[in-house]
Parts: C-alpha cells; structure tokens; sequence
DNA sequence: ACCTATGTGGATCGCTGATCCGAATAATCG
DNA sequence: CGATTATTCGGATCAGCGATCCACATAGGT
C-alpha cells in the first residue's frame, strides 16, 4: 500500500472512531470523510461499505472479546464464566451506539464484512454456554444461537434512550433464565443494581 | 374535513398498509405516495410526519391489544393472562416490521404521535403484571416498563431476519424468567415450540 | 353562478451513499 | 537525479430520501 493511502487509511480511522462515539454508527460517512479532509469518494474506496469501516475500527475490539471468552473457559465456574462474558458483550456494544443492527444482520450474510467477527463471537459464546451446560448450571433447551440472539436484544436495549435505563436490570433477569439457578433462585448474585 | 381530502386520506391509510406489510414501515413515503396517485405533499399534509401515518394506521390494533388486557384482568389465572397478552404483542409487531423501534422511541418522547398510544400498551401491560405479582406469580423486581422493553427486545428479534427463528424459543425463556414458576421450575407449559 | 376557503402536487432544497474520471503524486526504473 | 508508470485523490455528478413552498384547481356555501 502507497504510503499516503496508509496515511489516509488510518486517519480516516481514528476520525470515524471519534465521529462514532459522538453520533454512533449510522453517522454520515460523507461527515466522516469532512472531518478527515478527504473526499467522500477516498473513504469509500478504504472502505466500501459502513460494515468494512467498522470490521476494521472493531477489529480488535472483537479480538478483545473472543481471547477473554477463550480464557474464560477454564474458569472453575462455568455458570459465572458465561454470564459475565455476555454482560461484557452487552457492555462492550454500549460504546458503538447501533453496531447491534448490523451485527445482527451481518450474522447471516456472508457477503457482510462483518459476518466473520460476528460467527467467531457467536461460536465463542456457544462454547461457554456449552460448558455452564455440561456443569448443569445452565438450562438445556438454548444454543449459541439463541445466546447470541438474546445479547443482541439486549444490546439494542441498550441502545434504545427511552429503555436504556432498564437495560441492566433486564440483563440479570436474563441471566437468571439463562441459568438454571441451582444455587439459588433468583439468581440473586448475577444482580449488580439494588432496585426492588 | 373537505370530501376529496377524506377521500384522497382513506386512500392513501389503505395503500400505506399495503406498503406497509410488503417492505416495513421505513418504506419511502415518496413510494406510497406514488402508488396512491398523489404527490407527496398531499401525503406529508394529511400525515405530517410517519408516525403520525403509522398511528392512524394502528389505531385500531392499538385498541384491540388495550381492550384484550381489559379483558384479561379477570381471568382466573393472572400469570397466563400476563403471558398471553405478551405473547400478542409480540405477535402483533410482526406485522409490521420495523414498527418496534419506532414504539420505543415514542414511549419517551411526547412530541411523537405514537406517545399516548405506546403509553396505554405500556399502562395495560403493567396492570396485568402487577396482578400477576399480587398472586405471587411474577417476579416482584420488575415493574411496566421492563415488561414493555422485554416486549420490545423480544419483537426487535422477530424483526431481525437472521434472528426472527429464535424469536418464539426466546419468548418462553424470558417468560419462564418474568414468571416466579411456581407451580414448575422451567415453566414447560408456556412453551409453544418443541426443540430439545 | 360565483367566490372563497381549502386541498393539491410539481418544483426545489439540503441531505444521503454510489460512481466516474481528470488531475495529482508516490514509487520505480533508466 | 529525472522520467515513467501505476496508484491515489477528490470534485462533480447521479438517484434517492423527507421537508417545504406556492401557483393552481376545486368543493361547498352563498
């Protein structure tokens, strides 16, 4: 790669990561292209769509979590292991306002530039959910697909002003249908908030 | 109201619908304007905004699920009744996609002509709840507005086409979770589905 | 039959992402 | 070091969106 198109190429990034803290990633790409003084048509030839910018801005974020899931899995508490993986998912995505979207579209569009990240997340968090099941600690009758399913939901709850709010508290009343519970019934240490 | 304006109003909340059940509810007002026969201003006159559009459209689905909880709140089973109703909603959202989003961003906004109808789902739900917990038979940490951003989460899923699949599965597991199971720890008998 | 208040829709504005192509420039070769 | 070539750049343009304006048409009461 040309050294000025590098140039261009990461600081067309670190200007989207900026502009999608403030607005969130349905920002205008042509605002983008603005703040980076570079033509729209330059942004858009890095990156072809608004899924390939942030599979690249989110490349590591991702990363991130795939290597704590991995690290996770020889945790001596299976149960506490995957829940806390998921709240970190569900936590993580609070910083990229509207990424749940399109993760959730990506999930099954090959053609995403996102699809990859989001098949290794998915088969991360199966593999966790796996083991809290083998332990007894989580219910049966859900998959990989139905936990990433739920985090998504939940993300976008999140990312909804007006439920926000509630998210977090929603998060452990999840978690407590996720788990089987056989501590304790209500899941009572999963919760991290004190309302009634 | 002039008699061409009713007219050319009925006309254009038929061809909406239509619209509407066929691309989701981010269908180009421009498009429905276009197959009605009408420009698109006397659209944006009639309905200044696509929420105004959509409240007209759902008014009465919004009374149907407002009077069904009505009706409900005398059941002799308080936590069917809860269940049920929500089962509706959620139902109810899959007919037109994309409507969720548009729903929780109204709940908090009075501007919006979806406010006072989302607030009524919100209140009726609520009191199907609280009787529900007055028995005993839901969970006593939450309150209407979780409830509603479950419903919410729950329809977000069955408008995303990668996780829609799951959507029914899902439902019986936050409903097992709103539930205080009494009478049966996984709450078997909400469910609809049969996977393992 | 007229007259006015009401309703209409083409034209236009600013915005979006997508695409084209002449101009600029970095990298390479003589 | 200078010339050549392949790459990159970005202004211009296009079709689409919702919002708005206003000259024109017309319904309905007088």
């Amino acid at each position: 790669m040309r050294a000025d198109a590098k140039k261009n190429r990461d600081h067309l990034l670190a200007v989207a990561g900026t502009a999608i803290a403030e607005q969130g990633v349905e920002v205008s790409l042509r605002d983008i292209a603005r703040r980076a003084d570079v033509g729209l048509a330059t942004l858009l030839r890095h990156f072809p769509t608004r899924e390939a910018l942030l599979d690249a801005l989110l490349h590591t974020s991702f990363e991130a979590l795939t290597a704590k899931a991995g690290a996770l899995e020889t945790s001596d508490s299976p149960d506490e292991a995957l829940v806390s993986w998921l709240r970190d998912c569900v936590a993580w995505t609070t910083e990229y306002r509207g990424v749940t979207v399109l993760m959730a579209a990506a999930i099954e569009d090959p053609e995403s530039a996102l699809h990859a990240s989001c098949v290794t997340l998915r088969a991360a968090g199966a593999r966790l959910l796996t083991r809290a099941q083998a332990a007894g600690l989580a219910r049966s009758d859900i998959d990989g697909a139905d936990v990433f399913a739920l985090v998504a939901a939940l993300a976008w709850l999140g990312d909804q002003p007006a439920l926000a709010p509630r998210a977090g508290h929603l998060f452990d009343v999840v978690a407590s249908a996720i788990l089987t519970g056989a501590a304790s019934g209500d899941a009572g240490w999963v919760t991290t908030d004190s309302r009634p």
